[in-house]
DNA sequence: AAAGGATTAGACTGGACAGTCTAGTCTAAC
DNA sequence: GTTAGACTAGACTGTCCAGTCTAATCCTTT
């Protein structure tokens, strides 16, 4: 369990949010509380000590969630390319590991019931590591390195190119999860920055030997 | 409605389709048959006397939707650049209206209860769209148009770019959908070009390889 | 006009499940 | 040992809903 791991386990309130975020992923929202009390090893009555209603229980999850699923950044000494290889590395293996997708199936699929818990969400979780990535992006343009761009539209590109379609692949298709590859990362990387490489410095290498 | 245009109004059947489709777009699954029934204008044994169960009509739905959301990509006698064009205005105004979101939403929310459903949806669907501009962008490379590259993943690429992150964007932070918007479509193609460009392209010129 | 098929309203069944209640147990502190 | 607080098992309530059943009605065809 990528998404939960500072839980002690003798503490019931802790276990009850670890085998709720385990349900949730797995069987989303339409779980039923006995589920996760039977997986926290927990009577049902234990479970409403602790959390008022389920809904309250759901949000604890994701508010807990939304932290360990940001993607960081940091790395100033390195070059920018190997800043986006690692960025993209860590983003790709949240988004597209088992428990990143169920994440987001649950989520989706309640954005209607909770909109507030789901835009909350997306403000502190998603939208907070793009604005990062944002600022990392609009420095490379400032320096020279990646030519002059609308920064919104240059963020929103590479986090699309990094999980778009694959993302809908994984949780539609029904094929299991992909293993992390970071030759692919390598690979959009590679086609990012030829697309937002500087029209005149190529100070900023471009490497065309990862695409086949 | 953009996924259901040809419903006789006085056919019962096609009158339940249009009804469910509408309705499991805003509530998705867990929508009450009582109320597809209402707004079919219908009594909810008729529903049954047409489908045996809520399952075969959401199967139902899914199916006649499937097809309604390919998207074209003829125009054999356009350049490249318009091609692509057409498709990426026609790909995002499917995907990222709120009927498609809305789809997109109730499909993934039962991705687990109906694996089956999804796969398919998503076998003559989208995976469809997909081996299609595949083709296309083939043919481009053996013309020497794009830089030769495995087509998987440059088809992969382009429909991640044309709306991967801004999917997310709209079913969680709960702003209504975009208008469509041409002018980013062409943004995103011409970004799109520039990192397949063929190496030797006039055009749009590819960074040159330098030290690493 | 009669018949047959489709449709309708509404009652009904059965199951699932959130949340409450109760009576009893366990444990740790004093 | 007593007490207080947390935990437990399980019964119970109320609600929602898929799916069935029935008896009446409407429409079309002959």
């Amino acid at each position: 369990m990528v998404l939960l791991a500072d839980h002690d386990p003798s503490d019931c309130h802790s276990r009850l949010i670890q085998a709720a975020t385990e349900v949730f992923i797995e069987e989303g929202y339409r779980a039923s509380i006995e589920r996760v009390a039977v997986r926290a090893n927990v009577a049902r009555q234990t479970l409403y000590n602790h959390f008022p209603s389920k809904a309250d229980l759901f949000g604890e999850v994701i508010k807990q969630a939304t932290a360990a699923l940001l993607v960081t950044l940091d790395g100033k000494a390195e070059g920018l390319r190997e800043r986006l290889l690692r960025f993209g590395i860590a983003f790709r293996a949240k988004a597209l590991s088992s428990e990143g997708l169920g994440f987001y199936r649950a989520l989706v699929a309640e954005s209607k019931r909770f909109p507030e818990l789901a835009a909350t969400f997306y403000r502190t979780g998603p939208a907070q590591t793009a604005a990062r990535l944002r600022g990392v992006l609009q420095e490379a343009m400032d320096r020279g390195e990646l030519r002059p761009a609308d920064s919104e539209f240059a963020t929103t590109t590479l986090l699309s190119m990094l999980v778009g379609a694959e993302r809908s692949h994984f949780l539609l298709s029904g094929e299991s999860p992909p293993e992390p590859d970071p030759a692919r990362v390598a690979q959009l990387v590679d086609c990012y920055l030829r697309a937002f490489a500087s029209e005149i410095s190529h100070s900023n290498p471009a490497p065309q030997r990862s695409v086949p």
